[in-house]
DNA sequence: CTGAAAGCGCTAACAT
DNA sequence: ATGTTAGCGCTTTCAG
């Protein structure tokens, strides 16, 4: 049945590296140095066993070699996405990993602290080098200890502590730079939306302290409404500042999925952005340039932040100490809806 | 600093099964057996060894524990990100996961065949019970061969063959839908736009056949224009459609993705669908469903083909032999732009 | 430059 | 019901 020699590596099982040394009639040891480019083989040798390797189509099996060494795999800890931020994040990390010969490895938690903490430490279980994690919302505490047990970047919130790394995007000064322009178009009476949260660090906390800095620069009153970032969440926010007496003339809604439910709102009510209501928001996600709902938004280059955590990832795997909190610096996208 | 017993498992160094027994004073097979509930252990046992367990906040490592016995974990391979669509069936596969207690890990791969040959076997490589290929792009030949070595599942692209199950949805029949909604609405000049493909089983195949099918029963003739389903090839589709002596009435574009590029590349130059032209596609992304937008498309139910794919590989894995292979049923999602 | 032997953390017979 | 021993596939001393 298109067996070989018997004993040998055939009978579906996968060939380990016995199976190559035997074939190359080598040792065991001798196949490892090979496969690792080791300091010390011969041409000869190398020829050898490669031919081997080749002819029985063997592969290491990782979690063998994990036992002894690194497995250059990272691992990437994600907010369910509804959010399409959150893929052009993955999609930097993924190139960037690829770029430096490392693979990554992406699991789906939730929203949920605890869940977050179970997946990251499942990954740590999985002997991944090292973590990515995404906007996540576990404690402070937690991601400390995370830390001790292995090289950790926060992608997509602000960390200051010691032992891990953050790349976040610069949330204040994106927030500023909303207030500024619709300050610049007349704009007085301006809405900020954000969601409730706990823990320091996230981008909603930075947000609103960016938004209320500005508004007080302009000697504006900031008001804040709390909701959430999601599409019903902007739908609730455009109902309520659309039953005020008083309505204010432009919304910064914390992010594109909100705005975007603002919108809806507003459309299916007969309403306009900027006419009867200016909307900007962050994230520039690809849907904010489609020229029917053309969102103002705050381009955060999620791309290349996630590329950035992964280069920083790899340097902490590597051997560096030092923490390091990078802000990546944001641009303000201007269109219609602003 | 703030170790405890010298020789321990304190000094910064993970526990072990070892550790566990010393501290429990059992033997480690004992402490093994109460890891997995296996058979044959006392209350008392079971009492001590949790104890120490908790104690020293140990956690089996998956990879030694993978080289006797399956992880419980599921490879997912998924082409890059741009497509929403490909997020719902990622939702879908995690929730089932969650609740079958299988850890799904996810890796992102390129269009390019080859990567994700490679990419499916590292996770081989990594011990993954099984795998989910989403809308693997790679030949018959290829797929047969991964299927050798590991249960395995299509999700999102058609299969045939023996060994390994696939969950795709209905699209000859979704199509069919589109044109069927298209010409009751009066049209007859339908184009359909597609991608090219070499490898049968893949939507766009699928999709076309059932768009022939469908205008040959109504005495219509059959017009497809080849291209990409991304937002720039929808733009390309509308620029040749436009400057054609004789539209077309309507278009089918084959995903939603290039559809939004239709419609943006018409909004931006003042016509409005349907009107100028009636749109409609495939995919039902939450973009779609946006007022400004209302595109006309065919639901595919993206979180449950998910869910579906993920219990079945999980019932291969657990020693299903016959292949599946299953067909989802679409839904017409009608809207504004048709 | 190469090979023999020990061991990574765990489970699976086999004793007791 | 519990402990002993061997070994999964690989790397790593350490001899030769």
């Amino acid at each position: 049945m298109g067996g070989s020699k018997r004993g040998g590596a055939s009978a579906g099982k996968r060939p380990t590296i016995v199976d190559v040394a035997r074939q190359a009639e080598v040792s065991p040891a001798a196949v490892s140095k090979v496969l690792r480019n080791a300091y010390g083989v011969s041409e000869q040798m190398h020829a050898r066993v490669s031919a081997a390797v080749e002819a029985l189509g063997y592969r290491p099996m990782v979690s063998a070699r994990g036992m002894r060494m690194r497995t250059r795999t990272l691992g990437v800890s994600s907010l369910n996405v509804e959010n399409p931020f959150v893929n052009m994040l993955l999609d930097g990390v993924a190139r960037e990993a690829k770029r430096s010969h490392y693979s990554a490895l992406i699991v789906l938690s939730d929203e949920d602290g605890l869940t977050q903490v179970e997946a990251a430490k499942s990954m740590v279980d999985r002997q991944m080098d090292g973590l990515i994690l995404i906007t996540p919302t576990m404690s402070v505490a937690d991601l400390e200890a995370l830390a001790r047990d292995v090289p950790l970047v926060l992608l997509g919130r602000h960390g200051q502590g010691e032992g891990y790394d953050s790349v976040g995007s610069d949330d204040a000064r994106g927030a500023e730079m909303v207030v500024e322009h619709l300050v610049a178009q007349g704009h007085e009476r301006i809405v900020f939306h954000t969601q409730e949260v706990d823990t320091t660090g996230l981008p909603e906390t930075a947000r609103e302290q960016g938004y209320r800095a500005a508004m007080e620069r302009h000697g504006l009153h900031p008001d804040v409404v709390r909701g959430e970032w999601t599409l019903a969440g902007g739908e609730r926010l455009a109902v309520e500042l659309m039953k005020r007496d008083r309505r204010p003339t432009a919304v910064h809604a914390g992010a594109d999925i909100a705005a975007l439910g603002v919108l809806s709102w507003m459309w299916r009510h007969g309403l306009r952005a900027p006419g009867d209501l200016a909307v900007a928001a962050c994230d520039d996600i690809p849907t904010s340039d489609l020229p029917p709902i053309s969102l103002t938004s705050i381009d955060q280059d999620a791309i290349e932040m996630g590329s950035l955590a992964t280069r920083m990832l790899i340097e902490r795997i590597e051997g560096r100490e030092e923490s390091r909190h990078v802000r990546v610096p944001p641009r303000l996208r201007v269109r219609d809806s602003a």
